[in-house]
DNA sequence: AGCTTGTTGACTAGAACAGTCAACAAGCAG
DNA sequence: CTGCTTGTTGACTGTTCTAGTCAACAAGCT
């Protein structure tokens, strides 16, 4: 049941994207650094949530990445989804005719609870509130 | 996010015992053949299962497996656990110290609710419950 | 003694994943 | 236009994990 390092990685890259939303891009190399990403690594991560419209890349002098919608429109769960695929536990649950008898199968049902459960974590966080979280915990360092 | 195949198919076996609680041990090859599940892969999801005292074997003629507790005392999140050993998202909600500052991580906290949301469901079941939904099934189809 | 059944451990094939390297494309500045 | 900076892409590799197999063995019944 482990998170990709993809989904934790591309995560905390947007988390860092959406604590400069409206100013100036950032480096990709900033990312990599702030959030203990491999660069190499970091590049393939991005590609996807460019092709999604999430994000734009700025090449040259003063380029980077930056944010396309406001972070309040980003949804963690959708962020999860479009790096890690499916958040459902098992194949099943998504894609009932893999199993040749998924409606007679009570496991079934479970995991679906379990997806559900998972997804309504998921589908109420906001990269905003990330950032929201993230400088209460920053206050009360001072 | 997927769930190992050890955990369904180690699910799917408990449950088949659970139907047949009370009654004489269920041979491994029923269970591989009812819930189609390798034989030679069920063998080794069984070892766990009985050094955690869930389950005892028995063997020569007229041997099997059989449940050593009632189906209403094993819970479902303590089978997942043994078989697939965490349910969390990711390594540092289990261990903390396992990344340098997870005090000050937002993305940890989401993780840690992630697995809760994750807890409570597979906590909430046991395998009585599972016995007593597949026979509700099992019912609507006569 | 011989059959049946569970138990154990060694082994393998394959996929997935994290991570790297190198070539390339696009933009800015002098 | 030249050269630097930065993102983009694709090929490649090493490692780990997982599912699954095979074969030897142990224990119990008839």
């Amino acid at each position: 049941m482990k998170l990709s390092t993809r989904a934790r990685y591309g995560t905390k890259a947007l988390l860092e994207l959406a604590l400069h939303w409206g100013e100036e891009p950032v480096l990709l190399k900033d990312i990599s650094q702030r959030q203990q990403i491999p660069l190499p690594y970091l590049e393939h991560l991005i590609s996807p949530l460019v092709q999604a419209g999430i994000i734009k890349g700025t090449r040259g002098t003063r380029g980077g990445v930056s944010l396309l919608k406001s972070p309040r429109e980003i949804i963690l769960g959708e962020v999860i989804q479009l790096l890690e695929g499916s958040i459902a536990p098992v194949e099943c649950v998504d894609n009932p005719e893999t199993c040749p008898r998924s409606d007679l199968c009570v496991t079934h049902d479970i995991w679906d609870e379990v997806k559900e459960a998972i997804s309504k974590v998921l589908e109420s966080v906001t990269l905003q509130d990330l950032v929201e979280r993230q400088r209460q915990k920053d206050n009360k360092m001072c």
